[in-house]
DNA sequence: GAGTTTGAAACT
DNA sequence: CAGTTTCAAACTC
């Protein structure tokens, strides 16, 4: 854990982190903030990497220890329905507004150059677009 | 923080 | 498979 510069503070979890310098000691996954999925398809990020939400700031989450059932039940649909749902993305992407260099496009965000698998328009991300 | 944009995931 | 809708994150202001 490398220190951190200036006079932030590492707390841990818990209540709303006072200062706008509050760094959490344990780099945790970054919170989901879903609505509608109930946490319980592959938009939420947390389902998709088939971790519980912990410390999230998600409505009707389903996704928790307490609805074991029900989020076995659809892990199970999900992974029925694309054997590789819960497998690392290499899909590649289908971009058209973005040029891949935006967030917005999951190998930019992945850090990878564009490559056969994708379907993008205006791809600017592809090997030697690095200055 | 509210509103817009974006493209994966889901659905038909 | 293609077209459309839904969704949550990235982005903008
Ligand atoms: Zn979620
Ligand atoms: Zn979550
Ligand atoms: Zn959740
Ligand atoms: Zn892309
Ligand atoms: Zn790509
Ligand atoms: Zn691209």
């Amino acid at each position: 854990m490398a220190k951190t510069p200036g006079n932030s503070v590492v707390v841990g979890v818990g209540g709303t982190p006072p200062g706008s310098n509050t760094k959490y000691e344990t780099a945790a996954h970054p919170p989901c903030h879903c609505k509608k999925s109930k946490c319980l398809k592959l938009y939420c990020d947390c389902f998709a990497s088939e971790r519980y939400c912990s410390d999230c700031k998600c409505s009707n989450c389903q996704n928790s220890p307490d609805f074991e059932d029900i989020r076995s039940k659809a892990i199970a649909d999900t992974r029925s329905k694309n054997p590789n749902a819960f497998k690392p993305h290499a899909t590649g992407c289908r971009c058209k507004k973005s040029a891949c260099l935006k967030k917005y496009c999951e190998c930019f965000t992945a850090g990878v150059v564009c490559g056969g698998n994708c379907k993008c328009e205006g791809c600017k991300n592809f090997v030697g677009s690095q200055l």
